[in-house]
DNA sequence: TATTTAGTTCATAATTTGCAGAACTAAAGA
DNA sequence: TCTTTAGTTCTGCAAATTATGAACTAAATA
């Protein structure tokens, strides 16, 4: 048997999210294992399913689960009396991905700083729209879990 | 002349930035480009200045400027009798940047939307975290604007 | 001890990308 | 009309990126 059965539509899916975290700046492969298993029946795939699933080689999956698994897009699980790992995307880490999003931008944020530093005084409306779009970011970063309280507050009703 | 004097920490400046705009998806050149526009003395750089300063061919230049044109990250103005472009950063838009991109993470939405449409309703915490995602991505955009609201009332103090 | 399993690593091979250089163009000026 | 200016467009190439297949490995099983 090779890899798992998609439907047609599963395999459409598959290649338009993988063309969008492509655009996102992932590589084509690493892309498509996401995707996968985000459009997948079963939410746990083993390192065969994926490859032969894909249609991928042994080593273009090894090295896009790997790179998954480093940044944190995927983990994986395994069973007793069982080598295989299972992999499933860490989308119910949701949250956790966003703030640790919004950190790369605070990372920017710290070098528009150095920018604004050693900007001229003259160009003021440039620079007060630098320094906005550090403040904003900062600020953004501060807001998050209020921002998150609030969207489960209106959730529940 | 070739093109305009930098400091060294301005070179420097443009290559950080640099690496980080590529990070952020975008090519090596259209990347120095921009980082030049927010780290020179002058914000209004001609075409010549920019090849000039940044020692890119001119081809090189003409592509970037005009990536980041259709990108609406620059934009340029002309003055009266001469016939040269002035080029520089779109940063005091960076609002309307930030609820463009808010409406990217939309799209993706769709997707995520189309994604949980197909999927068996078996797998109810993994479901669960995709609509978390839709609604929530969702929720921001129509927050949008009153997160900016907030940010500029609390500035005022 | 031999074999199978679940991957990893390595040496290329195949694309893809991004840039340079040169030729080109359209408008303005001399 | 010739030249200059302010770019644009068109190859061609070098470098970087991705993928492949085959050999390898370490643990478990027979």
């Amino acid at each position: 048997m090779e890899g798992i059965k998609l439907t047609d539509l599963q395999k459409t899916l598959v290649e338009k999210l993988g063309v969008v975290f492509e655009h996102a700046g992932s590589q084509p492969a690493p892309s498509r294992v996401l995707s996968l298993l985000l459009v997948a029946d079963n939410t746990e795939l083993t390192f065969d399913e994926i490859w032969q699933t894909l249609k991928i080689s042994k080593s273009a999956a090894s090295n896009a689960i790997n790179l998954l698994l480093t940044t944190n897009k995927i983990e994986y699980i395994t069973r007793t009396g069982n080598r295989k790992r299972y992999f499933r995307s860490r989308i119910t880490s949701w949250r956790e991905e966003m703030r640790n999003s919004l950190h790369g931008l605070l990372h920017v944020s710290k070098l528009y700083q150095e920018v604004l530093d050693q900007r001229p005084k003259s160009t003021k409306e440039f620079n007060a729209s630098l320094k906005d779009v550090i403040e904003f970011t900062e600020f953004l970063h501060q807001e998050l879990d209020s921002i998150f309280l609030k969207w489960e507050l209106r959730k529940k009703k």
